[in-house]
DNA sequence: CGCAGGTTTGAACGGCGGGTCAAGCCGTGG
DNA sequence: CCACGGCTTGACCCGCCGTTCAAACCTGCG
């Protein structure tokens, strides 16, 4: 069709970068070869180095951009809801791995543990991740804002109750995501939502028994 | 001196391990390779293949081996303190990573966020992760208890209560083992005192102001 | 002394996989 | 219809470890 830019070089990109979240996800970072993304995506070895300069680079885009792509789906999820408790529930209910059945199981813990392991010793990886978690404390903040403004939650600093919550969610998401025995979703689920209520200052149940 | 036991060998052990656990530390799990570890053991690279039947296996017992070091190490330095709320304070001053000058900054977190990617996939890791999990949240769990005996603590789900709190440290000390600008050891360390007494159920300081 | 067994060495092997490249494959514009 | 240039292929090269192994090295014992 319309033919001036150059038309397949963007989708081709991110087909790259889909295809090779999805292999990392399930073979894990370091077990991931170009030939597998390359298979995963139904092109040749050879490609894959045609649009990324290195291994390194194409795996880290990868990660941030399938953490970048969790966060929209989530945000946007998350705006349609008006009552700043119910934000919250959805976004606890997002958060806790294998909770909602139509969501895949490891997913989006497993990269970002792959994140932090990367983070640890590539200065650019560190940059990117803080900036990732930096948002999502945001998120959570901006919930809490909307909840004093309309009384739904009691007066607080919101960025202090966002950190708190938000690392109590990462500290959960880890030992279920890795099928703790004793931390089930639903054990997760709880406890993320009693200690907000008790953090932010709201009833769990809006009048129901 | 005596002989019929072999007696090298078990300290060979160690202290492979233990170089093993130095250079993961410092270099992450990915790019540790057999002969790094033979350089910091001061052997040579053959002579680790002699005590381990892979490099696998090396790196997971070496992973496993340094938790429970500083597993042991905390748990002796708490047994000593007879306050629970001091016992309290000091196991969050271990856990903040930097917070104590003596100790190394990384070391511990980064050996954790190993442990957790190759769970994900290993299920001997996955196990030893459960079991190393398991005795960290009841460590925690018997300080409260015993608080809770002292009267210093109100009542509570102890269980429940140190799988809150711990997973909260957890949360916390990933993004300050990363060196993020916004979560620094400080924030980090008052975030879980405050939050701790809040949960458990006790005052922060003693009496003073 | 010299043998025996466990220990230690380091050179050599082999496979794996990242990166390169020369050659084909198109679609487009002249 | 041809020539150009971006896209795509897959075979190939090459360095890097994990692993193996034969030989050397101790140390104690007969």
């Amino acid at each position: 069709m319309s033919s001036p830019r150059p038309r397949g070089t963007k989708d081709r990109h991110h087909e790259i970068l889909d295809a090779a979240a999805r292999v990392i996800t399930e073979r894990g970072l370091a077990d991931t070869r170009i030939s597998d993304v390359a298979e995963a995506a139904g092109v040749s070895p050879g490609l894959i180095l045609y649009y990324f300069e290195s291994k390194d680079r194409l795996l880290s885009e990868a990660l941030t951009y399938a953490n970048d792509q969790f966060y929209l789906r989530m945000s946007r999820e998350i705006r349609r809801i008006s009552s700043a408790r119910e934000q919250l529930r959805r976004l606890v209910d997002l958060s806790v791995p294998g909770y909602l059945a139509e969501y895949g199981k490891l997913d989006e813990w497993a990269l970002w543990i792959e994140v932090w392991v990367r983070a640890l010793r590539d200065p650019q990886m560190a940059k990117d991740r803080e900036l990732l978690d930096q948002r999502w404390r945001q998120s959570i903040a901006d919930i809490v804002r909307a909840g004093q403004a309309s009384g739904e939650f009691a007066a607080g600093d919101a960025d202090e109750l966002a950190l708190r919550l938000g690392s109590l969610i990462d500290g959960l998401a880890i030992q279920v995501a890795m099928n703790d025995s004793q931390v089930t979703p639903e054990r997760m689920h709880r406890a993320c939502m009693e200690v907000a209520a008790n953090l932010i200052g709201f009833e769990l149940e809006p009048a129901s028994a």
